[in-house]
DNA sequence: TAAATTCCTATGGGATTACTAGGAATATGG
DNA sequence: CCATATTCCTAGTAATCCCATAGGAATTTA
């Protein structure tokens, strides 16, 4: 239960990886973290209209932090991947249904809501991407990543 | 993010319900908390296999709780319906994948997880079904669900 | 100018979700 | 004793979401 999508974990180690190499295009990326290289691109993609990266075109380009790690905390990451944090429709919106404020489930979720939110916003990026590790785990749904040859080194 | 299943809602619902009423039939259930009656039949069904509730069968038959309301943590409940809280496969579980004790994803996820279980066992059924309230509130997926009638009471 | 790269759109298979349908089994009240 | 209320069981299904894959256009640079 609380699953957390594949994409969102893809999001977060393609990014602990950009903050350790301060920079990679989208194929070695993949590589390394053992991606699938064509669905990493989407995902840095939304990362970047996100404001999270951003990216240099053409040859020699690739993507990169627009901050220092330490200011980037995880809850920004996941919201950039699924969007707000809402286990049901009336969190946040009392006016949803009749019993409203005084509705107890809603409590009930907004509790949950406000736990999940605090323990993300304690988290950064830079967090997450310390040493000792070089390469990051984690697994998704892919077990076979298209092997796409990451060529040629900055 | 994180959307908690309609499945989920219904059962805290129904469960909420039945802590308030003292025992029913789905059937009432379902209509007093405007739920399929179908549909909430498998979920009361559920909870009885967990062990949280029990049931008579027959005319005069329905379902009730196992224990106080006061007992049943909301933990107990949520997995009862989804199981294992588990964000990502690695979590209680650093064998998974190499990098084992030393990954820093997985330290974060299982902060995450144990955020969010440490709240789920903070609040228990009656907590939520406590007064003043007489229709349980929350939206699921169904607009417009089967106008099964329920006859006769207790 | 060829190669490396991001950027864009479209498609598809598999899994899950939220039901719906039908009826068998069982107990009770009248 | 039997009609009725109830749980219990199984199967189907439409819609949605997830996780990619595919192909190529646009852009930049060595």
């Amino acid at each position: 239960m609380f699953q957390v999508p594949a994409k969102t974990q893809y999001a977060i180690r393609a990014l602990a990886h950009l903050a350790r190499s301060g920079g990679d295009s989208a194929a070695r990326v993949a590589l390394a973290q053992n991606i699938s290289a064509k669905y990493l691109e989407g995902i840095l993609n939304q990362l970047k209209l996100a404001g999270i990266v951003t990216s240099d075109r053409g040859r020699g380009g690739g993507y990169r932090l627009t901050r220092p790690a330490s200011e980037i905390p995880m809850i920004e990451i996941v919201a950039a991947m699924e969007g707000e944090l809402k286990p049901v429709e009336c969190v946040d919106d009392s006016s949803v249904c009749s019993r409203g404020a005084f509705c107890m489930p809603r409590k009930f979720w907004q509790g949950l809501k406000d736990s999940v939110e605090s323990y993300l916003k304690s988290v950064n990026l830079a967090d997450l991407a310390e040493e000792p590790l070089i390469t990051i785990c984690g697994t998704g749904k892919n077990k076979n990543p298209t092997k796409t040859e990451a060529k040629g080194a900055r």
